[in-house]
DNA sequence: TTGAAAGCGCTACCAC
DNA sequence: GTGGTAGCGCTTTCAA
């Protein structure tokens, strides 16, 4: 055995001894070199030679050496690790999301640090943590008081708002043309000789749902529509099954279209529609929903609704907070998308 | 202006004109207190007299300051993040899970760090950052080879294999009794008199379906059924649609009864039966999924099913890291619930 | 109870 | 290209 060898294992004992993780420094005794070019070694574009680099990264292997992530963020300031903020009371259309999400930010070596808000205190609680951890941007897809969207600005951390926006003022946001989107579903259901409608919205707290309600509402003012009932619900499936039961069968009283603040929550109104109501769907009457949500094309049900590019948008965002944190001087940017509408079967 | 105040504001205008996040350095400097001081007045149970305490979260408070969780990390080992790893082309069923493991862990103040794989380079990776940033444990909800299990136990990172769990040798796993799900299954469905099965697996690398449609095997061969016909899947919804279209009308085979291994898939194949094979459900045909996923529920499907008891099992994986955490030298723990039958609507 | 000093593992800067 | 040295912000001894 040579002497490098030798010496390698001795560090390898040593280690496994004291139940202890390599450090650069343990590296650099067993290969006989300087910590620093351990470090360089791992960095890109660390200015190494060919033979140092090999030599430092067969020890390396040797020891299961890995540089200690927590470390290198303290002296460069960068966790890699950026924050996603959901809010898991409301559309359940967000699985999806985190998946493009995580794998977009994997590409580029960033981690995802991930917060679900249930409540108020839950908001505090996260920003404490975002900031303690010094991540290096946020990911917000959930509504926040001005006041807590302030707390990144005073920081100097970089956030994207998804699926909403500010409503004075820049910021950085990804958002689908709501508006636009409605007035497609609108447009589509007044067409075909539509004249009673019914809102049914998501939780009153939703920005989404507002507005999204607003969007259809402002629509149908224009068209002149006023036989319109707006009913409350919170985005799942039971609240738009129970809610337009109740609608149809208690007060008694018939729209001939539904338009839904999201999709699953149209899948309910249309199976109350059918089971409770014995109506026939678009027959009697007609439901839309938004999203694009999976189930909404589902054979059962083949919603009528407008569909959110969603992995263009998660990219949009994902792409719009990496360079803000790259390039702290970027100017605010927000990022509309048009919503593809998906004509179904739910409209006559 | 006291001196005092004068001093906390002299240092804020400091930290301000620098751009600088306050540290417990500026901190003790505005106060007049030692660094350690302000150190010991933010951790539990640090000895300290109430003045004092009083003096520097004032002081904190005023300037912003919150301790930098990077560096406690380097220092304490422990960095209060756990890693979650999902494997995104499986079962949809999991974006609840997320949501139940994150409200268990932000309540013990730990943090997420979401890894979704994709394929076999993913998990390499995701080890390798796993290490980097010295989470304290992982929650596995994706099959890994025992090899790659071995990183984490060489390293003695605790983790907690979720809804599978290794067959030789010790592990802490949070599983649901599929052998006994299936079993209600088959049962219900034998004692209502079906004698063909047409069993309908999940992708063929996931070790849940197979040990799903084992389980399903296993029972109708101790009942003497034999005949079954297996069709592969990968649980999505148009997998369970396609198959299940393809089988009766191309391959003219018509089971009395489908034994789907996720409930998704088992919504697909309902929807084949029913609008491409002209059957009706359950009169001709039975259906049966395995989960208790949320559209299962719907009224347009009602479906025949075992549920996961998802909130205790999530509940039960993170209490058994966080001890492994607490106290490493905890033997493992394998833990089984029972899944809950559902009568639904789709066996006769 | 308090403050001084060491050091966690790394990067960054400096000479050489 | 390489090695020495300082120091990121904190916790943790150890004296006082």
């Amino acid at each position: 055995m040579k002497d490098f060898e030798k010496q390698v294992s001795a560090v390898k004992q040593e280690l496994e001894d004291n139940k202890q993780r390599a450090t650069s420094y343990d590296v650099a005794r067993a290969a006989g070199v300087s910590q620093s070019a351990v470090s360089r070694c791992f960095k890109q574009g660390g200015s190494i030679s060919k033979k140092m680099r090999e030599r430092v990264q067969k020890v390396a292997v040797e020891l299961g050496y890995q540089p200690n992530a927590i470390a290198r963020s303290l002296i460069t300031r960068r966790s890699n690790i950026v924050a996603v903020v959901i809010n898991n009371n409301t559309n359940l259309y967000y699985p999806e999301l985190l998946v493009e999400l995580s794998r977009d930010f994997n590409k580029r070596g960033v981690h995802m640090l991930l917060f679900t808000l249930e409540n108020e205190s839950d908001v505090t609680n996260m920003l404490d943590q975002v900031w303690q951890y010094q991540v290096d941007g946020v990911i917000l897809a959930a509504q926040l008081k001005d006041t807590q969207l302030n707390f990144f600005s005073e920081r100097s951390i970089p956030f994207v708002y998804y699926n909403r926006t500010t409503e004075s003022g820049p910021c950085n946001s990804v958002t689908c043309d709501v508006a636009e989107g409605e007035r497609m579903l609108v447009d589509h259901l007044f067409k075909s000789k539509h004249k009673r409608f019914c809102l049914l919205t998501g939780p009153a707290d939703s920005a989404v749902s507002k507005k999204r309600m607003q969007g259809a509402l402002e629509r149908l003012h224009e068209l002149d529509v006023d036989d319109i009932q707006i009913v409350a619900g919170n985005y799942s499936y039971s609240s738009g099954y129970q809610q337009i039961k109740t609608l149809i069968l208690e007060h008694q009283w018939q729209p001939d279209a539904i338009i839904c603040a999201n999709d699953i929550m149209a899948l309910g109104a249309y199976d109350a529609a059918i089971k409770e109501c014995n109506l026939s769907v678009p027959k009697d009457i007609s439901i839309v929903g938004f999203d694009g949500a999976e189930p909404a094309s589902w054979q059962s049900y083949q919603l009528t609704t407008v569909s959110q590019p969603l992995e263009r948008m998660a990219d949009a965002a994902v792409d719009i907070l990496m360079q803000r944190i790259e390039n702290s001087a970027l100017p605010p940017e927000k990022r509309v998308f048009s919503g593809v509408f998906i004509k179904g079967k739910t409209c006559k």
